[in-house]
DNA sequence: CTTGCCTCCGTACCGTAGTACGGATCCGAT
DNA sequence: ATCGGATCCGTACTACGGTACGGAGGCAAG
């Protein structure tokens, strides 16, 4: 016994979100607007559970709503085509790769401090704060 | 001729801050209020600059800026030892592990999904779009 | 046909890290 | 003493992804 519509507290149910996250997406264009009773309650078609999920998955991977948005205006063109999709999934493995060398940077000045770390000495001494406070080279004057 | 004390503006000059960061900092208890003049206008001591130093250089480690108001809460401690740093940074280190270990995977499951592309063909068929409207499996009712 | 939960809407708020604005006031150089 | 740039303050705004609130009204079961 599916029903034909949805009203907004089920499909939130149904899709995992808050109610009140599928106000926000129809205001980013995210959602479509859904067709309306007459007391003006929104009734969603059983479609919008699998577009819901969709971009749940899309955040997951990274994208944005923004982003997220695009892609499914992309999906909308006729001629869509399997590589329009891939291109944007290439582009945001870029951007993770960005962000994965800069994170492993930044880890490993972070292991380089904690190694310089004399532990049982007073701050005065200590080579972390020092090197903290040391003026950054490129900017130096 | 360094001066003894820089106004706001010297200050974020010198640091290579905006100007109302510095009033931003003060809000959030990361830099001290500093002495005023008659007319009401900052008057910071030098050693600002090394402090604010330390600021952006915590934050290029992954520091949030409460961590570090809570770092320098720390220091100020009489008997602080070197060791309550390395125990912050250490704590840091695993953050940023976890957030390597986020992110590998999602390069992974994007990566997964771009080899699975057929390009040239219609979004119908396109795996990509399957996979992402496909209900998440621990959350399938 | 009433009762009570659901949903409506606009708006405000959360956290993070700032930046921008604008009218008033101040400071320093001339 | 004057003048122009700097600084003051509170507040609003940015981006991001929502959540919360409250009063009004809808909807469906009994």
């Amino acid at each position: 016994m599916s029903p034909r519509y949805l009203s907004s507290g089920e499909l939130a149910r149904e899709a995992g979100v808050n109610p009140e996250s599928l106000r926000y997406y129809e205001r980013r264009n995210l959602l479509p607007p859904p067709a309306r009773t007459e007391g003006g309650h929104r009734r969603y078609d059983p479609e919008a559970v699998s577009l819901l999920r969709l971009i749940k998955r899309a955040q997951e991977l990274g994208f944005t709503l923004a982003e997220i948005r695009e892609l499914l205006r992309g999906l909308e063109r006729p001629r869509a085509v399997c590589d329009d999709v891939c291109q944007v999934i290439e582009a945001k493995i870029g951007q993770v790769d960005e962000e994965l060398a800069r994170l492993k940077a930044q880890r490993a000045r972070l292991s380089k401090l904690q190694a310089a770390c004399p532990r049982t000495r007073p701050l005065r001494e200590c080579p972390v704060i020092v090197e903290l406070k040391r003026p950054t080279r490129r900017e130096e004057r």
